[in-house]
DNA sequence: TGCGTTTATATCGTGTACGATACAAATATA
DNA sequence: TATATTTGTATCGTACACGATATAAACGCA
């Protein structure tokens, strides 16, 4: 009965959805302390991780458009966590650089992986299953990744 | 070394965030067809299963606060998918009925977790191992969601 | 060298998400 | 039964996401 396939309980998107909502909100009490959201984390790790890059590679690097970086980018430079300068080579490119702030923040980071890892151990999630998890994740973006770059190509 | 933990590939949550945001993007090119969106996707799935449920019935469901639904069932409405009635016993209380329309694209539906199916496992991916993410990330919402009711309790 | 094309970033419009808050209806209880 | 509390839904403000589009700089090539 291909009924049963559009149940709620027989897809696999619908908890990959509400996980990243749930887990986003588990970061939340950390991320506030820090002033900042986790889309803003997810910049600041490429940029603790190799600072100095630009508007192209940062959302290269997130799997996220540039339309949704750069506005992203222009909040956390008000915030003083970073800064936007144009090269000087090139005047189309926007070379992003962290501010004392901005590498301030890292020491607060640190024990955000550990305590999230921590809810999940306690309640019996086996460390393997975790790493697992994340094998296949990483399978599954490069999968879904080139299937758009097929769509866009062939339009 | 601490730092370590604080590289984006060495995070679990960064893979399911993206991994979300991809699928959705997966499931675009049909539910355009549908002239819907992803989330008014997971709520028609709530009523196939289920028609005349409350808003809270489909919050809770989705896992999502009502002050997302509200706007979103609005919209629905809007689109002549769905009606919402006050019930004549408890004016509080908003119910939600499908529409003929809203009938009718189940039928479009039924061809799109087949689809999104085919697209993994014509890359190799097994299908037990679909199955098995399921029931991980399944487990995940347990706990990230009683961690969060944990939080509420406790203030 | 002039001009069409590509590249890098940004703006705009629409639709989520969610914390904080509002508000009316229903319920509990003194 | 009058009032405090709870419940169900909605509004508001802020921050993503993303498709479509804009724009200026750089590049390619006749």
């Amino acid at each position: 009965m291909d009924d049963e396939q559009l149940r709620l309980n027989n897809q696999v998107c619908f908890p990959i959805y509400s996980v990243s909502r749930l887990l986003t909100k588990a970061y939340k009490p950390y991320l506030d302390d820090m002033g900042i959201t986790y889309p803003q984390y997810l910049v600041l790790m490429v940029l603790w991780e190799n600072d100095g890059q630009t508007v192209n590679q940062i959302s290269e690097k997130l799997l996220l458009n540039t339309n949704t970086v750069s506005p992203l980018l222009k909040r956390m430079e008000k915030a003083n966590i970073l800064e936007r300068n144009r090269s000087s080579t090139d005047e189309r490119i926007v070379i992003v650089n962290l501010t004392e702030k901005g590498w301030e923040l890292k020491k607060k980071a640190l024990v955000i992986p550990e305590k999230l890892l921590d809810i999940l151990l306690a309640r019996n999630v086996q460390l393997s299953e975790v790493l697992d998890l994340k094998d296949m994740l990483n399978e599954w973006i490069q999968i879904l990744s080139d299937d758009n770059l097929n769509k866009s190509n062939t339009k």
